[in-house]
DNA sequence: CTGTTAGCGCATTCAC
DNA sequence: GTGAATGCGCTAACAG
């Protein structure tokens, strides 16, 4: 009563080892009445494959690996969903490493997802140390960098411009008529940095950016972080009459701290987040906010893995360029207001 | 240049392969010159373990199963950060599998995750269908259900009492004054209905209990959501004094149906929250809450899963009950307003 | 405390 | 199109 291996299949079906594992995993390669008796045999017996086991016969495993900075994180959580998504019935297997932001943990936890003998990985950024990136051109199986497109790959990459979707988002800004508009920023990892970049140049565009505008910190993001960040702001320059928050929690506790202020959304004070998460769009008023293809994102990354797992894509499916979607909604709509 | 197995460590030690494995895994079991040695050994060679090889030989591989019910819930989310914490530094590894809430995907799923020869799994709940319950108990290895202690173990359990939580909730803010407390709630799933139970409880004690006053939705959980179930509960009962919701997305996004209505809160409308989540907390005038110990409760889970792993706890210590803790803020202090 | 022998279950390589 | 032999890298069981 033990799990029944690939000769235990055989001798049901009437045939070697060998040719059950060919008609599983090459089924055009074996004759329609062998593949037939196979499948019947495997059913009977409820054969499964010893994942150990041809990871070790073959030196390849059915992982794909993927690192993500966080999982409390809503945009990675959403790439997660994606990614598992899209995993479904291709039969492999996500293994994911966790790196808490760091660019050194990543660098300790590549080895040992390499020693699983990955099919395919995914990592987040295109930021990692240059040990890392040795590590990962080493790899001998495709990488997709995901979230962002504002460096050239290592190999394939899929994502959106951050630097572009913050200048869009500001430009807007300016468009409705915002002069004095801050930048609210935590963390600060290097997508957040692109952002910020992206939010100077449209500013610098209009001979609009004033350094002093820009308030960051270095603990992690959330809503009361949000609400702090305004505060400082305000104490610098009371004349601020917009800010473009580097996400959405950061929008959202700046919002709330506006209410506190009794400071109107917004003929007193624009907002603009990044990701819309959700919360963002339902608040009274509904912010304005970058939508991020961020499940998508996921999707895509796995796909391109899986495809390229039968050799390496073509140069122009390399690079994926989802966009993003700026929502504009009331708390930048300066023009309803009067 | 390939990878340098256990045979070739030995040739550097000058001892037998199996002498490595031995010191390596079992470092007591042999002589401290010998472990000096292989640890030299190890070193030079930068010799890493096979994990596939030492799964088949062993017939158990360094994976600690994980089934998630969704990675874009936020509680999840820090479940999953909590257990990745608690994993490092053990040696295993986690895989994790993501049912979407679906009961069905789960006895799917399971097969695949056993698989793998997990030492450990940990599963979200105690509402496994019957095919799944089975599945865990024949796994030959620990179990640790998480979230939950409304019901017995299966093997371990750890988490809290959802009714219990709620009860607590909602005997609060009948003490506060409030009389006509609805029940607002998405998604439904069997945690949420032992809330839904423990507000019903609290409620039928004091012969406050109204079924009218609970409105709920299958589709998932968010703040707009939250909004929606707020204006249908209206709809049906003006008088409705208050609110305990499912969680804190429907909680604010009621808070924000209560501002475009000019309900002020909690004057005209008591609003408590589920989880915790931070933004609740923020909000003006800042939302109750029940806080609940998820990363906490990944962390346990691991580190049960890892403890029993050397054979099984005691009794007393399987089943695991971290409690809540009910975080009162000024949406339920109806003493404060008059 | 250390070494020898013998597989784990599968996939690769080569025959037929 | 199918099969036989061989070994992936490691560990269990036993021997010394």
């Amino acid at each position: 009563m033990k799990k029944p291996t690939l000769v235990d299949v055989g001798q049901e079906a009437g045939v070697s080892a060998i040719t059950v594992s060919r008609a599983l995993r090459q089924p055009e390669k074996v004759s329609d009445s062998m593949r037939a008796k196979v499948n019947a045999a495997v059913k009977k017996l409820g054969y499964v494959p010893d994942v150990a086991a041809a990871a070790l016969a073959s030196k390849r495993s059915n992982i794909i690996g993927m690192v993500v900075p966080s999982f409390s994180n809503n945009v990675f959580a959403d790439v997660l969903a994606g990614a598992y998504d899209a995993i479904e019935g291709t039969g492999f297997t996500i293994q994911i490493g966790n790196v808490n932001y760091s660019a050194l943990t990543e660098e300790t936890l590549l080895p040992n997802l390499l020693n699983l003998r990955p099919v395919g990985l995914i990592v987040a950024g295109v930021d990692q140390t240059r040990r890392s990136k040795e590590l990962l051109k080493m790899a001998a199986c495709p990488v997709v960098q995901v979230m962002d497109t504002d460096s050239d790959p290592l190999d394939m990459i899929v994502g959106f411009s951050h630097s572009d979707a913050a200048a869009t988002a500001v430009g807007h800004m300016i468009d409705m008529g915002f002069r004095r508009i801050g930048f609210l920023g935590a963390r600060m990892d290097p997508r957040s940095q692109k952002r910020m970049a992206g939010y100077r140049y449209a500013l610098e565009q209009r001979g609009l950016f004033d350094p002093a505008l820009q308030v960051t910190t270095q603990s992690s993001s959330s809503v009361s972080v949000g609400g702090h960040l305004l505060a400082d702001l305000l104490a610098i320059a009371p004349d601020c009459d917009a800010i473009f928050c580097n996400n959405d929690d950061i929008a959202v506790g700046a919002a709330f701290e506006c209410q506190r202020r009794n400071l109107a959304i917004p003929r007193d004070m624009g907002i603009c987040g990044f990701n819309d998460l959700g919360t963002a769009a339902e608040m009274h008023p509904r912010l304005s906010s970058v939508f991020t293809p961020r499940f998508e994102i996921g999707r895509r990354a796995v796909e391109m893995a899986v495809r390229a797992i039968n050799g390496p894509l073509p140069a122009e499916d390399r690079i994926v360029d989802l966009g993003v979607e700026l929502r504009v909604r009331a708390s930048t709509n300066l023009a309803n207001v009067s």
